[in-house]
DNA sequence: ACCCCTAACTCCTCA
DNA sequence: AGTTAGGGGT
């Protein structure tokens, strides 16, 4: 780890850089030619002419592809160390030959898919030689985390304190006041394993993320009899509980994610009801139910209508939405009055909902629930932190535990986050954290330019650190933010793993292959049988779609019992596609049945289920990504290879309510020590880092928005006091100037939470301040709004000395290598 | 029916 | 800026 920030911040000079930045001076004229016209797949002489002539004398030819920019493909030739992707020829460090090839089918220019040939090779190449290029140059970017498995292992050798002892001892019901980084979930796991110890088998942990399930899982692994222990999500355990004993759905019933809840919602409100989407916006409507459903509310007039048909709909289809999972799991408790567990503890109790509570009071009478209303940031799915209140005065002889030791931070970051929590104001657990571990240096606050700048400061540090001993995380409030990161980090060749949900289980290959798996399993379940009617391409296209939708509406029967019996008016080719769609479903089933009795193992089915439905040559058919989407469904094979043949139903749960890719990293085929983690403040709570850089920390993004217009920042307030105390050693604050959204550049203002955390508990360094002389006119252009004056005034008013020292510090830096800091090579 | 390109929409967080 | 749905061409 570096000594000081100071030493952290001298960026050492980089020549390759400055001979880039040259290039892009001289090359400019040319490039408003090639932006002009020029397809850049086809950057030879010829399409230059072409571009020129068009630009000149007026298009007559047809419309070519926008060029790619020029800072992309020499990103991409660095990151192929200025080899040819083909023959591995040193490119030029000239751009006019880095041609570039896309992957991508929607001809995205992502990063990731793209590589550099040299002049030669292009020349030779066609379109489809290039693509296979690609295909066998690829390299998987996702990375193992070792990190995490290090920490456990450390923890396990030291002793709990009086205050965990007793967390850990006392009969229920117990609350337990456990503030971030004080051993909440080893005193979890240490609970569940007295009780085991004493001979106590029937036991459940709830928690509320998989990732977290997850990790007491593993944490468990290694006690004895923990086999008998139940630990997921309530909404896995509720989603149990309805599999055992459906009352409300037919067996088998299948499970909508979000975008199929939003899915439904826009059928319900365009087709069922006439009603307008621009008006009666789905993702909106849809939140709005959730919302009333979780509250165990009606809505009134059109929402109510929308409402009514929804849930009507969700019935018919014989599918549970999430919200059906606690609404539905309750009810089948409320009825049966059967309690399956005698101990139940709940985990992050700050962040359950009223029906998780309700849950929690059906199941026990002893429960035992750690929470921490300083770490409450799900109050937008419902979670109302009053259960804390409400767990006290319903269960009246409970014993209340405060945890206040801290094993995570050093006492500089605890103070700094203190500070910002205490500005609140809001009624908490008033805990004071005390430090375990030695001091450390004071967090710093760094301002930067923009978010290339705030992603190469990021790279640059990280790219220094020694890998050995220091974890190192960049947090932000949305998932937008880490595209800069993955770029920069990409380009600083430090490994890095982007915890991005739910982005696997939305690939179109991984939804359409479980689709089959369901359709096997389950009957009638017709969005997934309408998923895959036409694909693989079977000439059921959308006029024979609408003439089967309309006559399994006709017949009030299901789109399955549908295509078995197709109406009149399809062309015979249509007709045969279907024809083949129903040998293939029963030839499915029949497999099924063969192989439950020879091998067990799911993912043999599932190599068989895509050889029968012919999605594997369909996908390795695709010219531009078939590479990635094969590799995703063997990773999905490889997920599935945990489970037996016999429990489909519990693997598409699963993949159902995990929209986390830890479960993948286990598995993931080539596995580097990663750096950098990327995640978002909500995916990063319950973690920690040694080195942990808040990125975005700026009005309208943390606070964010949204917020901002409702008016209340107490939950964003918090979200930052979570990512703070991630970190243990080392805590950047990052904030920019000006950010590209939506693809605006817009002027930001540090966040307002900033100011809250008194000069002495936060260095500030500021990389704008001093800029180049092309930089600040640039700027002076554009017009800014926030002067870097006005931005240390309400940071800390009156303390203009201070003000001035910090402002030297960094001048400092400035000095000692001026154009890495603040020059972006790629500027345009 | 399938392919390609353009236009419109989107980016808050998770089960 | 990045993604995707739908329009137009073949």
């Amino acid at each position: 780890m570096m000594s000081s920030y100071a030493s952290g911040l001298l960026l050492s000079a980089i020549p390759r850089r400055v001979a880039w930045r040259r290039s892009v001076t001289m090359c400019r004229h040319r490039r408003t030619l090639t932006a002009a016209a020029a397809g850049w797949e086809d950057d030879s002489d010829e399409a230059r002419e072409r571009a020129l002539a068009a630009a000149v004398g007026g298009a007559t030819g047809r419309r070519r592809r926008k060029s790619l920019p020029l800072k992309i493909r020499r990103l991409v030739a660095y990151r192929q160390k200025y080899a040819c992707a083909s023959c591995g020829v040193l490119l030029p460090p000239n751009h006019q030959v880095d041609h570039v090839v896309p992957a991508a089918l929607n001809g995205s220019d992502a990063l990731p898919n793209l590589q550099a040939l040299c002049l030669e090779c292009h020349k030779q190449k066609t379109r489809e030689q290039r693509h296979e290029i690609l295909r066998t140059t690829q390299e998987p970017r996702r990375r193992d985390d070792k990190a995490r498995v290090v920490a456990v292992e450390k923890e396990v050798a030291v002793e709990l304190n009086e205050a965990q002892r007793k967390a850990v001892e006392l009969p229920g019901p117990i609350r337990v006041v456990a503030g971030p980084g004080t051993g909440k979930t080893r005193v979890l796991t240490s609970r569940i394993e007295e009780l085991l110890r004493r001979g106590e088998r029937s036991i459940l942990a709830l928690t509320f993320t998989n990732k977290a399930a997850n990790e007491m899982r593993e944490r468990l692994a290694r006690v004895e009899n923990s086999e008998s222990v139940s630990v997921g999500t309530f909404h896995r355990v509720c989603l149990s509980i309805l599999r055992h004993a459906p009352e409300e759905r037919a067996p088998g019933f299948a499970c909508y994610d979000q975008t199929a809840m939003i899915k439904l919602t826009r059928y319900c409100i365009e087709s069922l009801l006439g009603l307008d989407a621009k008006e009666w916006v789905p993702s909106r409507v849809q939140a709005l139910i959730s919302e009333a459903r979780n509250a165990r509310e009606r809505l009134d007039g059109t929402l109510g209508r929308i409402m009514e048909a929804y849930e009507e709909e969700l019935k018919r289809r014989n599918v549970v939405d999430f919200d059906d999972m606690l609404l539905l799991g309750l009810k089948s408790l409320e009825r049966t009055r059967r309690r399956r567990w005698r101990h139940v503890l709940v985990d992050e109790f700050q962040d359950s909902n009223s029906l998780q509570y309700e849950f929690l009071k059906l199941l026990s009478d002893t429960p035992f629930a750690v929470g921490d209303s300083d770490q409450a940031i799900y109050g937008w799915r419902g979670a109302d932190y009053d259960n804390l209140r409400k767990f006290d005065a319903d269960f009246p002889g409970r014993a209340l535990v405060t945890l206040d030791q801290n094993y995570r931070s050093s006492q500089q970051i605890l103070d700094a986050a203190a500070s910002l929590i205490a500005a609140a104001g809001q009624p908490r657990d008033d805990i004071k954290l005390q430090a375990n571990i030695p001091p450390g240096p004071i967090p710093t606050l760094v301002r930067l330019r923009d978010q290339d700048a705030e992603a190469r400061f990021v790279a640059d540090l990280a790219s220094r650190l020694d890998e050995e001993t220091a974890s190192i995380a960049v947090v932000y409030r949305t998932n937008a933010q880490s595209r800069a990161f993955e770029t920069q980090l990409l380009r600083h060749g430090v490994p890095y793993h982007l915890a991005s949900q739910r982005a696997f289980f939305e690939r179109r290959e991984v939804r359409d292959v479980l689709a089959y798996l369901t359709l096997v399993v389950s009957d009638d379940d017709d969005s997934s049988l309408d998923r895959v009617l036409n694909v693989p391409p079977r000439a059921v296209g959308e006029k024979s779609r609408a003439l089967l939708l309309d006559a399994a509406a006709k017949n009030n029967g299901s789109l399955a019992a549908t295509i078995r019996d197709p109406p009149p008016g399809l062309f015979p080719r249509a007709l045969k596609g279907l024809e083949d769609l129903v040998g293939i479903i029963d030839d499915l089933r029949r497999t099924l049945a063969a192989t439950e009795t020879t091998t067990k193992d799911l993912s043999s089915y599932l190599a068989r289920l895509l050889e029968i439905t012919r999605y594997d040559e369909y996908v390795q058919a695709e010219v531009d990504n078939g590479v990635d989407r094969w590799r995703n469904l063997r990773e999905l094979a490889n997920l599935a290879a945990k489970y037996d043949v016999s429990q489909i139903l519990e693997f598409l749960d699963d993949c159902a309510l995990v929209q986390d890719q830890d479960a993948l990293e286990t598995t993931e085929i080539s596995k580097t020590t990663t750096k950098v983690h990327l995640l978002t403040i909500h995916a990063a709570k319950g973690l920690e880092y040694d080195v942990v850089f808040v990125a975005g920390c700026e009005d309208g993004l943390l606070p964010h928005f949204y917020a901002l217009e409702e008016g209340d920042l107490r939950e964003e307030r918090r979200l930052l006091y979570v990512a703070m105390t991630r970190a243990k050693r080392r805590l950047y604050l990052l904030c920019a100037t000006t950010r590209l959204t939506w693809g605006i550049t817009r002027d930001m203002k540090p966040s307002t939470f900033l100011g809250d955390i008194p000069s002495r508990q936060l260095d500030l360094v500021d990389l704008v301040a001093t800029t180049t002389r092309e930089n600040s006119a640039k700027r002076h252009k554009g017009g800014k709004t926030s002067s870097s004056s006005s931005y240390y005034a309400s940071l800390k008013p009156g303390d203009s000395r201070r003000r001035q020292g910090r402002r030297q510090g960094g001048g400092k830096v400035q000095r000692a290598k001026p154009s890495d800091l603040t020059d972006d090579d790629f500027d345009d």
